[in-house]
RNA sequence: GGCGGCGUGGCCGAGUGGUUCAGGCAAGGGUCUGCAAAACCCUCUACAGCGGUUCAAUUCCGCUCGCCGCCUCCA
């Protein structure tokens, strides 16, 4: 049973999906106007970690995250730069999708964009006004408006009342008198000169930010889909005013709301959220650039996806070291000939118990404590930290030759490791950035994402020589030969390790 | 100002009314190794402060202090 922190009800509560054994869910994306920074990089693994665990956990998941291509930022944007609006949007979502492959994200099954869905929303407004949960304000910067006080709860995503929000409303932003409430907000903005526009009743204009969520979201995945989720800084009033137009149109909108915490960056004391507008923020592409992506898959794995998390580079480095030591364990159960779900190829294993007898033995708990962890709200910190835990006992048990043991470890390791989107690397090829196929489901991702390191034959056979040559060398017990040609496959790249069961070597 | 969240050992970060311990990174010691690397073992015994409830609180309640988020575009 999975159970999750359901940011409407406010406690964690079951997962409760419409259809038994299927997930629907919807994620918000990006605007896609600028680079993606290290916040955009965080919530969507976060999101990639749910949506690959549902899904090992048996579920069949549909996963839709939209692309946000109308929007005044990208507008102003293409004015700067002297382009389209479209030249703008298109240019952003390849760098941030190539950045998310890059990550090891996988491709959501659908990804709607705004610009696709204009009629559907305008229709769907259309309907709102039909049934007087909006109005139309005349003149100049006009539009059509959504009336929050025609549905009954508004407020309820973010548990404050009208009168709480009338409070603090316009706090911050001037308020347009013409509203009816200043809490009322914009489905369709009158056109202006200069900026792209579609043709509605209330003349040429563009929809409001709020709508395409509700508008796509219902259209793709229907009503009472599963599970919406986002950043939690969408919270209100994005998601508070999604679920306002839904329920406006008398649609049941999502069962359960989910939302990831934010990147924080800053000194002593805690940091302030990484955001464009403060401009504090890092460019996901210049982080991978610095670090496998897979180390920024473990630090966001070692915080829960709800906590603001800290990710600067003692973070990244740390994650660095985790992920090395994490690879040094492939190797570690590559070179003593351990391989996952395979049992040991040893005599051990062959004078006792059969290799699936160890695993129900050994591997069972294990994976059982990573469900439990993960059925908790998706606590991978726990989960991690069983992992971690496997880990050690692999290549301790490797370490006394107990390879019927060691394998049913290795077996869960990699069982749990991919069900998280994570692939070790044994040395043998598996690239720092390969994609990983989700769980159980064999669903392949995009093809840049499976950056396979060309390798050189020839190079490779220096290697393998070089290597040799070393080993001969100490086995005569020339060291200074040895030692010497260390240095010189170190000036290669390459990196060596000295096992019981030979050297291993890798880059 | 309003609403919400958080404060755990050198750092990051789970968790729990009471026993032996999360885990990661770092540090120190040891084993193994020609050395190196890796690995394994051990050590470093924390829960902001002040009250309260309780046989017992880091864990529940209250207050104080500090930090952060949302109330505007934002992942």
């Amino acid at each position: 049973m999975v159970r999750l922190f359901d940011t409407l009800i406010g406690r964690e509560v079951e997962l409760v999906t419409r259809e038994p054994g299927k997930v629907a869910m919807y994620v918000c994306g990006p605007t896609v106007y600028d680079a993606p920074h290290l916040g955009h990089g965080r919530m969507a693994l976060c999101w990639d970690v749910i949506r690959r665990y549902l899904t090992w956990r048996g579920y069949e998941v549909t996963y839709v995250s939209n692309v946000t291509d109308v929007e005044d930022k990208i507008i102003r944007r293409a004015a700067e730069t002297g382009s389209t609006e479209a030249e703008v949007s298109q240019h952003w979502e390849s760098v941030y999708f190539d950045a998310m492959d890059r990550l090891g994200i996988a491709r959501p099954d659908q990804v709607p964009h705004a610009t696709e869905y204009v009629d559907r929303m305008v229709r769907f407004i259309t309907d709102l006004v039909r049934r007087g949960r909006a109005y139309v304000i005349e003149g100049e910067n006009g539009g059509v408006y959504f009336a929050v006080d025609s549905i009954p709860d508004y407020g309820a995503l973010v548990h404050r009342s009208v009168e709480e929000l009338l409070e603090s409303a316009g706090a911050r932003v001037e308020v347009d008198e013409r509203k009816r409430s200043p809490l009322d907000f914009t489905l369709w903005k009158a056109g202006k000169p200069g900026e792209p526009t579609w043709p509605s009743p209330w003349g040429p204009g563009r929809p409001g930010w709020h709508i395409e969520c509700s508008v796509m979201s219902l259209d793709l995945l229907d009503d009472g889909f599963d599970l919406h989720g986002g950043g939690n800084d969408l919270v209100f009033p994005h998601h508070e005013n999604e679920r306002a137009q839904a329920l406006g149109a008398d649609r049941r909108f999502a069962r359960h709301w989910a939302h990831s915490g934010m990147v924080t960056v800053g000194g002593e004391g805690g940091g302030e959220k990484m955001s464009k507008s403060l401009g504090n923020f890092t460019t996901l592409l210049d982080v991978l650039d610095r670090h496998d992506p897979r180390a920024l898959r473990i630090a966001v794995l070692q915080s829960h996806y709800r906590s603001a998390m800290m990710l600067g580079p003692s973070e990244t480095s740390a994650a660095d070291r985790t992920l090395e030591s994490m690879d040094a364990h492939a190797r570690k159960a590559r070179a003593a000939g351990v391989r996952p779900g395979a049992g040991a190829r040893s005599p051990v294993q062959a004078e006792g118990s059969s290799g699936d007898h160890a695993r129900a033995d050994t591997e069972q708990p294990v994976i059982d404590a990573f469900r439990e962890a993960m059925d908790a709200d998706f606590n991978t910190p726990q989960a991690f930290a069983v992992i971690a835990g496997a880990i050690s006992r692999a290549n301790a048990a490797i370490d006394v030759g107990d390879l019927v043991a060691a394998a049913a470890l290795v077996a869960a390791v990699e069982e749990m490791t991919g069900a998280l989107g994570l692939v070790l690397d044994d040395g043998t090829g598996a690239t720092a950035s390969r994609g990983v196929p989700i769980a159980g489901r064999g669903l392949s991702i995009s093809r840049s994402a499976v950056e396979v390191t060309e390798v050189d034959p020839a190079i490779e056979a220096t290697i393998d020589e070089l290597v040799a040559d070393r080993d001969a060398a100490r086995a005569r017990r020339d060291f200074e030969a040895s030692d010497a040609i260390r240095e010189q496959l170190a000036s290669l790249g390459v990196r060596i390790e000295d096992t019981p069961t030979g050297t291993i070597w890798f880059r």
